[in-house]
DNA sequence: CGGCTGACGACCT
DNA sequence: GAGGTCGCCAGCC
């Protein structure tokens, strides 16, 4: 990101095997259980990588999530912040700020720093099915 | 194949 | 609480 040393020879996927954790089903994953957030509540991208199973792939959340068509409504993708509780600018401002619009549509007010009032609360927990 | 960049997270200062 | 670093996986050039 900001800067990070870069990647010392990038990643031996081949000295743990087939390590692959993101694949075909993961975006239809990832939207599923942000579709599980209730209304007035939020999540992190760690929370729905671990109810996934794979605790180190925020990131591929991320990424599953900016997959979506822009402005489609089946999926709640407001509601998923980081692990701080606050709205990702993702390089362009205008997303983040719908993002924060459609949140205090529903009762999540963010403060000037952008970050969700009471957030430990409102955090949801998924199921460990 | 090498190097960088992310809708991130945990840790450290 | 704020800011910087390192570690993860995947996509691009």
């Amino acid at each position: 990101m900001a800067s990070r040393k870069a990647s010392a020879s990038r990643y031996d996927k081949d000295l743990h095997g087939p390590l692959r954790v993101v694949g075909e089903g993961f975006h239809a994953q990832v939207w599923e259980r942000v579709s599980r957030v209730p209304r007035g509540s939020v999540t992190t991208y760690g929370d729905v990588a671990a109810a996934l199973g794979l605790a180190s792939v925020a990131r591929q959340v991320g990424w599953a999530l900016a997959a979506l068509p822009p402005g489609q409504d089946t999926v709640p993708w407001q509601r998923v912040v980081n692990a701080a509780g606050q709205i990702s600018e993702r390089g362009n401002g205008a997303r983040s700020t719908v993002q924060g619009k459609l949140l205090a549509a529903e009762g999540v007010e963010l403060t000037d720093t952008g970050r969700v009032i009471d957030f430990a609360a409102k955090r949801h927990k998924f199921d460990v099915t």
